[in-house]
DNA sequence: CGCTTTTGACCGGCGC
DNA sequence: GCGCCGGTCAAAAGCG
């Protein structure tokens, strides 16, 4: 778990002095008080089973090629930022049920996301298409999947205090959706990552409860680590 | 022109 | 079966 808060002042996208960031990464399975990061050199991690953490560094050059620039190139020099630990009562807003992170999450084989493209591939495609079909109804575009319960990704999510909903973490999202939040305010928008070989999705919405705390939800762990770890850097280049 | 955002419709799971 | 709700699609509009 990463927990860091940092004065930043976040490119052009941000309001110039404006920015207090409180980031944290947690799943359901960590205890709320059960923290880390108690100094700039301590690795963050991302929780994924219980009892177990992967450290940044595995988990960024594991399995999971990115072949965008880095986060760090693409991150401005930093201002300065100073990491802190997070009340737990904060984290613990999060409803359990919005983090999906059982024991056996990381061992899903396939995401979503990737489940969806594999079941594609599993399934022939036998229509051709042709200018009818593009004025078919969408019930006829999309082919069934009957007795397949689809699994969810795990997924991890940062709040942020800021003002900006949609921060800077060092990918390229397209936003695909928003859809209003039952008993919020505040939208929730739909993002999907754009970089080749990434198709992470996450999610960004204003905490309604707080409204200065942005929730962003990412549903794959290696995004997790690297968001953290590009916070975590930046927090110790700013020391330096 | 290519990419992103917007937005209404659609889909599937779930509870009643 | 029906309605609710979260999530996704895709056409149109916007933008650099």
């Amino acid at each position: 778990m990463l927990l860091i808060k940092s004065m930043a002042d976040k490119e052009n996208k941000l309001k110039p002095n404006t920015s207090s960031l409180e980031i944290s990464t947690f799943s359901d399975q960590i205890p709320a008080n059960n923290y880390s990061l108690s100094s700039i050199f301590d690795m963050p991690t991302c929780e994924t089973e219980k009892g177990s953490s992967l450290s940044l560094i595995e988990t960024m050059f594991s399995s999971h090629p990115i072949t965008t620039p880095s986060t760090f190139d693409l991150l401005q020099p930093p201002p300065p930022a100073v990491p802190l630990l997070v009340p737990s009562q904060i984290v613990n807003k999060i409803p359990s049920s919005e983090i999906v992170n059982t024991p056996n999450s990381s061992s899903i084989s396939s995401s979503s996301t990737e489940a969806a493209a594999n079941d594609d591939q599993l399934q022939p495609n036998t229509q051709t298409v042709d200018d009818d079909d593009q004025h078919k109804n969408k019930k006829q575009l999309k082919p069934k999947k009957k007795n397949q319960k689809r699994q969810r990704e795990p997924r991890f999510a940062f709040m942020t205090k800021s003002e900006v909903d949609h921060l800077d973490d060092g990918f390229r999202w397209r936003k695909y959706g928003q859809k209003a939040v039952k008993n919020s305010p505040f939208p929730r928008s739909y993002y999907r990552c754009t970089t080749a070989t990434c198709g992470v999705k996450k999610r960004v919405e204003r905490s309604s409860e707080d409204t200065s705390i942005v929730v962003t939800t990412y549903e794959a762990e290696y995004i997790c680590s690297r968001v953290a770890f590009s916070l975590s850097t930046l927090s110790m280049k700013s020391q330096s």
